[in-house]
DNA sequence: GGCTAAGCGAGACGGTACGTCCCGTCTTAGG
DNA sequence: CCTAAGACGGGACGTACCGTCTCGCTTAGCC
């Protein structure tokens, strides 16, 4: 548990003291969520929360560390069931599944907001790590569990290096969000899953 | 020609009045280099570059447009070397060795320059158009040379996707420049850059 | 009666619900007197009275309506004795007795803190309401009576300005201490007193 | 010179860098003027003042340590004229029309500023220091040149406390400004300045 | 060699946002 | 009803940089 989420501790129990206002935490998040989409993470100020949210600032401090910490918030909910796919009897098809989802959510309002907390991560250690906790960590050990199916499956051999096979599916993915030398298109879209998964195959089956 | 790099327009007219100051843009350049290492980008502030280079503030905002203007040249440079590699008679050997250039350049310091720029980029869209043009386009159209001359030599078919090739072998480095989720290592360098030529193969012989 | 001052009704009839803690309002007290003599009135907050006393904010603010009050409740009680002069033969003799006392008590502890809420009461009108009817009216009652003992005595004429003889046995005190341009030492409280029944006599008899 | 007047020193070689500008702290002294006495002293924020002003923050930080410094500039510059009294042959009259000029400022709109300083000097020990230095040490100086030429002239002994008969003269005046326990009215301004001499001489004689 | 025009340092300036502090009010639970 | 705990809206604090500006002083090439 680190610092950024520290506010999601739920102490069974009940604290003393006037409780939290859930009204209130809901109206900085989608202040927060407002601001992000029409100025950006970076030119949107906590001030500019509060004012929007009707909230004062200590209010915000109070619950959360910083700007990041906020955005992380509403995106972590809103995104669980963006990526989740109903297990198949095929690991290989629910890993092209997963790659297809990622693609869209890529290519859906959360890319730029997924995109500009890693942009904000290379300068901030806190955020970076807070987004491996978060995000990335419960993502591949989700990864994780399909590649390993297909390994029982006799699929792919069980001596490959499952980080490196998950990094073959997705890397390019990331590099197009947040490079944008090439667009995330429908062609992408269509093209590069199997792609992906192709290259995957090779690697796994000759490691 | 965009609002980053103005400066290195050279009118072939002398202009009048005093010349631009060599010495000063060495000691900015310089100061924004250490800063750099010291501080990370977005900890260092133009004032600070300043300050340290003994320069006003004037004077820099007289030649850059922008903290990441000043940093993209002094990366810009020191850059250029890393990565050429001279042509060689299998042009597949010379993908694979820009691959282990490039990670060699991810992890050394310059890596976190890079991530850096990109990370800013994110949030700023003039920086990400200067990566842009003035890295990311002469870098691949240096890449795409290499996979044309392996097209021309039969290696692979010639209705590959030359973007989504460079995605391909590189798309993994960026991941795990940017998003730190496992290292770049011993073993990464040793062990991915023919996982990702043997991607490229598969992908670019099955077209 | 006024808003400073309201906490000290006490209606006959017993209220209903939990009585008011004595032993809060002690520790309330004892807490804003050592937070005086350690910050001073102005950089002393009430939430941090109410840290040291170990009770809420609400529960002072449900009792006094302002810092100021506080304090005033704490010097009042204290101070009472301090002035205090047993009536002799001589009501010239007792003037004197009383300007010594309330020298020494302006070089004692509390004299910074009655020069803090004379200093306050210059912006807060409330305070200054407070301090003269609380403190001052009682204590120039006080003088009145000696002085008129002194007219009936035929020492001073029945025709002087009782306020204005009352400000020249005291206002040379009160300005030391708030102006602090000289000292209140030891060669003052010698000097000053019989200085001071000298003129009062001299503005007393030639009136 | 302390840290409140570190502003007015001048250097007469001029300094490098933008000058400052004289219409700017024109416009913050004024500001500062019309908001004491619109919401008194402790009321007003140096917020306010740059907001009436139309500057920034910073700027006023930049030549001011504190709102009092402010308010003393200002108050500084205008008070000079109202108390200087010239030289007449008697050096007695001169101590008169010194006591009735301090009694028509002190009922004037100054008045409530100065006591305003003194209330804050209480609780800010550099706001005392300032007063005293600036404001009192140069009046206090004239009155005792006053007074040492009624000992050369031989009205007053030559064994006096000055400071105890400038304490005589004055303090009365300062407590009515700082208790308000009595008006400072016409009956007042026309009746204490001869009882305040005849004090004086009366100590002054019989030393 | 003096003129002129830009470069340059210094640093003031209007702004904006920062993160903190305390205010006085409120909403709970428990005594 | 009283109290402890502490969340809340509000608003000022003093600081840090932003990017622009106004100065006086170089420092060149050109007349």
């Amino acid at each position: 548990m680190n610092a950024l989420s520290d506010h999601s501790v739920e102490s069974p129990a009940r604290p003393s003291g006037r409780p939290r206002s859930e009204d209130c935490r809901q109206k900085i998040l989608n202040a927060a969520d407002e601001l992000l989409a029409r100025d950006g993470f970076s030119r949107m100020s906590i001030e500019a929360i509060a004012r929007l949210a009707g909230t004062s600032k200590a209010t915000i401090y109070r619950w959360w560390p910083s700007k990041a910490a906020i955005v992380m918030e509403a995106l972590l909910a809103a995104t669980e069931a963006d990526v989740f796919v109903k297990p198949s009897s095929s690991a290989e098809e629910d890993l092209l599944e997963k790659v297809r989802r990622a693609i869209a959510l890529f290519r859906g309002p959360k890319g730029r907001v997924i995109a500009s907390l890693i942009g904000q991560a290379q300068s901030d250690r806190e955020i970076g790590e807070a987004y491996r906790t978060q995000i990335l960590v419960p993502r591949r050990a989700d990864l994780r569990q399909a590649i390993e199916r297909a390994i029982r499956a006799g699929t792919f051999s069980p001596d490959i290096d499952i980080d490196l096979a998950i990094d073959l599916l997705f890397g390019p993915l990331y590099q197009r969000l947040l490079l944008r030398h090439a667009p995330m298109d429908d062609a992408f879209e269509r093209d590069y899953p199997p792609v992906a998964i192709a290259a995957l195959r090779v690697y796994a089956a000759n490691c």
